[in-house]
DNA sequence: TCAAATCCTGACCAAATGGTCAAGTTTTAA
DNA sequence: TTAAAACTTGACCATTTGGTCAGGATTTGA
């Protein structure tokens, strides 16, 4: 028996030389399509970006379509995995607390696939909206119940549970998406540099926890 | 002595239909590059969009940089005109509550401008930013030592003063530019309604309370 | 070793794109 | 009334774009 066959269909054509090349275009299309959006990024900058010719990405890919939606997969499920770990016996401050450390980590080392998702999204998410309305919309029911049954329980003080989660995202995302607004306002000439990301994971922490009376507030003076 | 020669070069020329086209012109554009960027947005959809033939796009504005530009000029002084009035001796907590609200304000009725400016921010902000390094940093230096006097003299609890502003912008944008992630995670086949506006500025404005000490903590249950 | 499979890429094409222009129509102001 | 100014737009053009393809080079596996 083949040992390939065990492998699915996409992967069984999958040599080394193969390999490398789809992941090096798909890096380069992540930072193209970041910089451009779909309708704006040319398969020759693509090209360019990824040191090769033009006819070699449409070998691998065939259309720019097809390789906008493999990034974008690529992204949903580095998303998707991001998600996972809040449960219902863990402790709200801790999951709090290390939700939006991951969430910032991602800004701060993937900006690309957030920048990527952020045009999709302004542009009416035309081609995520399926991945929005099941996979998302699950998990954000699910982790809101959470919240809510740990305000139930009189863990944390009362909040709208829903918007804190979009809140988080929209603060954490916005170190990514927008760092070149961020840069210019904190007069980072280089870009933002670790500790600025520290200072905005720091703030949002702190922000949360007060709001879900997680953190003593300090005495006014 | 002419009326005219009392007004800029800009304004001497524009007479009724000129104001008119004009209006319509930008409107449409700022449409299509709100949905397609710069790049991908095309002078023919935006002719469309408009209602004209693009040879009457290129009458009024010449390229398509420079339509791109006045648009982009427009939103600016949107922008700047909202981020006026907070003053020394205000209140903080209706200060910062009609900030909020200001803001969603801006989200609801003009999220095309805010998409625009989302998009050159993703973009790295080539054309914004000596904006963004002048006047916008000014603004920022000038409120967050109004915030830091306030704390100072006791009027609220420490907080980090520039990312407070900087998430309150994220927070109350991200309902405009990212309108189509939450409309279809919470369901809203139709776009998000205007409860849905109120709910999220409650919920902001809560956050932004809480977090400086402004608003009572509800008892635990 | 060697043939099949895979990979590579310059040259090419049709369609789309930003922009121009000349010839006309409408508006303005004296 | 009338001539200058402003406006309109179909037709056109050079460039860019996504995509194709044939023929050759390299890798793979038995």
């Amino acid at each position: 028996m083949n040992i390939k066959s065990d492998l699915t269909p996409d992967e069984q054509s999958q040599g080394r030389i193969r390999q490398e090349n789809i992941e090096r275009i798909m890096k380069a299309a992540e930072k193209v399509f970041a910089a451009n959006g779909f309708r704006g990024a040319t398969t020759a900058a693509i090209a360019e970006e990824a040191g090769l010719p033009k006819a070699n990405i449409h070998y691998y890919f065939g259309t720019k379509a097809k390789l906008y939606r493999a990034v974008l997969d690529d992204i949903v499920a580095l998303w998707l995995s991001s998600f996972r770990d809040i449960g219902e016996h863990d402790d709200p401050e801790k999951t709090l607390t290390d939700y939006i450390r991951a969430k910032m980590d991602l800004s701060q080392n993937r900006p690309n696939a957030s920048k990527v998702f952020a045009n999709e999204l302004i542009r009416g998410a035309p081609r995520i909206n399926s991945y929005l309305r099941t996979e998302l919309k699950d998990w954000v029911a699910e982790k809101s119940a959470i919240l809510d049954h740990w305000i139930a329980d009189g863990r944390m003080a009362p909040v709208d549970s829903e918007r804190l989660l979009f809140h988080i995202w929209a603060m954490t995302q916005t170190w990514a998406d927008f760092e070149a607004q961020w840069a210019a306002v904190l007069g980072r000439k280089d870009g933002l540099k670790p500790a600025d990301f520290n200072a905005a994971t720091d703030a949002i922490t702190t922000m949360v926890l007060r709001t879900c009376g997680l953190m003593p507030m300090p005495s006014r003076r």
